[in-house]
RNA sequence: GGGUAAUUAGCUCAGUUGGUUAGAGCGCGUCGUUCACAUCGACGAGGUCGCAGGUUCGAAUCCUGCAUUACCCACCA
């Protein structure tokens, strides 16, 4: 045996080995020996092509790595299926970043000829040198992972699916265009789901503004508002009905007090009553402007108002129709309309006001919400065909425990948001994303979904035969919640029919909605299976503040840094012991250089045996003392407890009963009791022992530290496989 | 307004269905270098398990209430 160092060195062995098992061709299920017919998947969440991995990432790769390792070696066909994310949106607005940077953005890029293209062009190599790089940084985690079948969420076979399913809800009458109020983000302008809007606290003030009669200026209703500057766009002041103070208003006309000269809009408003107005918020009187607030435009057509008055551009600047206000930014708008109030008498009073108020999740711009058509899908109605509403599917795959939750607390989280679900915008006006495939004929306008190469030929309406196509791409999440059957070919593939559904998703708790719940609804809605039995939750990572880590917080610690240092095998166990599933664990240097630690106490205690073993004939089995035989009695009841807590995804509690067992009972006790009878005639009995505890505890560590025990393990006298990797976990010895 | 959790050693956290002296890492104290490992070893200090009740032979663990904290959801202008 060749001399070995007296400390590990991660950095001399975890680029060979890690080349050793891709080159075996083990990660790729169809080349594994000796299989049973069940199969085990797991998709990896495909990580945004937008920067480099973190430590998030780094706790993602190490579960999934740890429960593919553990039913690799307990003989199931395992498949770990990789991917990127295009991550729309999100890759958008990093690149804008960058663009910012170079003193330039994507509009000025738009401006030119061939400009949607050349940005596009730009993005998708932006997103091809991140993918490959991330590839790379995926590999050092140790994940052992099919790169044959790895995906991209832009790869054509993957489009077609989408397309395939955008075809068939649209006809199944699930997708539909309508014109109502989005979430539209003036910096990035585009609109945004539900999902993507984040409250904020604000301290405003709530402005008292008398609307008077028309016909008896004497007369006045008083309405609260936030927003005065959107008053140019009013056509009804709203009361509850069974407001007595306001009975005699109804059907009486009020002067706008910032407009003149609306046109054929008219200038007075009406007073209407409508009992989606709160009789005991502000005055009782709500001013109903349907271009610019959700409620407003239900109650606007409810009432015939008119929808499309629209006073704020889509750049977030009052425009022609906004009147004196015109040009202003929202907040200099407000700011003049209150004096013009004030000069006409008008402001009744100001109030400080606490409320909420919705901003981008990426730029924290205020919404504004705008009228605009988008498409949409229903959440909570039954399909044309007959099938339950997405929302009814998903939660009754997770009520009769098709799919069940690891963590069950997110079960209730996840019955709790579908409650309250409305319908998704799928709608982004942006250039980085899948198209949507619809195009309207020029001529009666008909919408037609058209999904294969080139365009249309004739309207099937009106026979026309010129078209505009669509401009709006899909929410990325649209293509990326049908992740599941769309990577493995549905429907017609092979590994379709082998691997689908797949067994865990396992994913951070912070996209349950975005993605694990679109994923349920996509798959039952599409194949009629649940995509996944297990959903595993994990926690986010935070750093010593509590805060999540986030390139704009400038907190990322990058998972390499620590690998380069301490070795992949002691970040992932410390990523791991001590953090329940669920649980958002804090990172600490520490914790990792205490698993480096344990990687050198594995690979001196290794030494030490193999340093004895060399005489040692692994065919002969000597006859074991009561002790001995105690001993591999207690080791026996470790494998089995550790079983226990891998099929409960404990691996939190597998790996520090395994790290303990190893410190402080084979290498404390076992090895320093061997140490005097090496010497003596029971020499064979204390090798076997060695040998045997040592063969069997680099199994039970390999799916948390593969690296290290792989390395160990091609230097046993008496290994049977040629890969500890596809070593038998074991039971009894 | 609704919901989900957390509260255990100086710090960061485990504690699986209630069961003997409540654990880990780091930190701290004393001692120890040829003999696998100083990225180590031996020994040790340190906790009324947020508070108050209850169930039980027995509670960190189950129930109720309270306090504090964190997060999520939500169209009161």
């Amino acid at each position: 045996m060749a001399e070995l160092d007296t400390t590990y060195q991660p950095n001399k062995v975890e680029e060979k080995i890690y080349k050793m098992w891709e080159k075996s061709g083990y990660f790729n299920p169809d080349n594994l020996p000796n299989r049973s017919k069940k199969t085990f998947t797991i998709l990896m969440p495909p990580p945004n092509a937008n920067g480099s991995l973190h430590l998030g990432h780094a706790l993602t790769m190490t579960i999934e790595d740890i429960m593919i390792r553990y039913q690799r070696m307990r003989g199931l066909k395992t498949l770990w299926l990789p991917g990127a994310d295009h991550a729309g949106f999100e890759t958008q607005v990093v690149f804008e970043k960058e663009l910012e940077k170079k003193g330039t953005s994507r509009f000025e890029i738009l401006k030119e000829e061939g400009g949607r293209e050349k940005l596009y062009q730009m993005i998708w190599d932006f997103t091809q040198a991140n993918k490959l790089r991330m590839e790379e940084q995926v590999k050092k985690l140790g994940a052992s992972c099919d790169w044959s079948r790895e995906k991209f969420t832009l790869d054509p076979s993957i489009v077609k699916i989408v397309y395939q399913t955008f075809q068939r809800m649209y006809e199944d009458g699930l997708i539909y265009r309508d014109n109502r109020i989005v979430n539209w983000c003036p910096k990035h302008q585009t609109a945004l789901s539900d999902l993507e809007i984040d409250w904020q606290e604000r301290n405003d003030k709530l402005y008292y503004v008398k609307y008077f009669l028309a016909d008896d200026p004497k007369q006045f209703i008083t309405v609260a508002t936030t927003r005065p500057e959107t008053i140019p766009g009013d056509f009804a002041i709203a009361v509850h009905p069974q407001n007595k103070q306001y009975k005699k208003f109804i059907g009486k006309l009020v002067t706008n007090p910032l407009i003149k000269n609306r046109g054929s809009y008219g200038d007075n408003i009406k007073v209407i009553s409508d009992d989606l107005v709160e009789k005991d918020f502000g005055t009782g009187a709500l001013k109903i402007t349907p271009a610019h607030d959700a409620v407003d435009f239900e109650i606007g057509k409810k009432h015939q108002l008119p929808l499309d008055y629209q006073i704020i551009g889509w750049d977030g600047k009052m425009n022609d129709f906004a009147g004196e206000l015109k040009g202003l930014p929202v907040l200099g708008a407000r700011q003049k309309a209150i004096e013009i109030l004030e000069k006409a008498g008008a402001l009744e009073k100001t109030e400080d006001y606490k409320h909420q108020v919705s901003t981008c999740y990426k730029c924290k711009t205020t919404i504004e919400p705008l009228p605009r058509a988008q498409w949409f899908i229903k959440m909570t109605e039954p399909s044309r065909s007959g099938k339950k509403s997405l929302r009814d599917l998903a939660v009754e795959a997770v009520k009769s425990k098709k799919i069940k939750f690891v963590t069950k607390r997110f079960e209730k989280v996840f019955y709790h948001w579908m409650q309250n679900i409305k319908d998704w915008n799928i709608s982004r006006q942006i250039v980085w994303g899948i198209p949507i495939p619809i195009w309207y004929c020029s001529k009666c306008g008909k919408e037609i979904v058209y999904i294969e190469e080139g365009n249309p030929q004739k309207c099937p309406s009106c026979g026309n035969t010129t078209f505009e196509k669509e401009k709006d791409v899909f929410d990325t999440w649209f293509s990326s919640g049908q992740w599941p059957y769309a990577t493995l070919g549905y429907p017609e593939s092979d590994d379709f029919k082998n691997f689908y559904p797949t067994s865990v998703m396992e994913t951070g708790w912070d996209i349950l909605f975005f993605w694990v719940a679109r994923m349920i609804m996509f798959g039952l809605y599409t194949t009629g299976q649940p995509p996944f039995e297990y959903v595993y939750l994990h926690g986010l990572i935070r750093d010593k503040d509590r805060q999540k880590m986030s390139k704009s917080k400038n907190n990322v610690i990058d998972p390499l840094g620590i690998i380069d240092f301490y070795g992949s095998d002691a970040l992932r166990m410390s990523l791991i012991v001590g953090n329940a599933p669920g649980n958002d664990p804090i990172v600490s240097e520490d914790k990792t250089r205490a698993y480096r630690n344990f990687a050198n106490k594995i690979w001196n205690a290794s030494r030490f045996v193999l340093m004895n073993v060399n005489d040692f004939n692994p065919n002969t089995q000597p006859v074991l003392s009561k002790e001995d035989k105690k001993i591999l009695k207690d080791f026996e009841k470790l494998t089995v407890d550790m079983t226990k807590d891998m099929e409960k995804f404990n691996f939190h509690i597998a790996a520090e009963k395994v790290y303990h067992y190893f410190w402080h009972t084979f290498a404390d006790k076992v090895i320093e009791q061997t140490k005097p009878r090496l010497q003596t005639e029971e020499r064979p009995q204390a090798q076997y022992l060695l040998l045997t505890l040592l063969t069997n505890l680099l199994k039970l560590i390999h799916p948390f530290m593969p690296f290290i025990t792989e390395e160990i393990y091609q230097m046993l006298p008496n290994k049977s496989k040629d890969l500890l990797m596809i070593e038998n976990w074991p039971q009894k010895i």
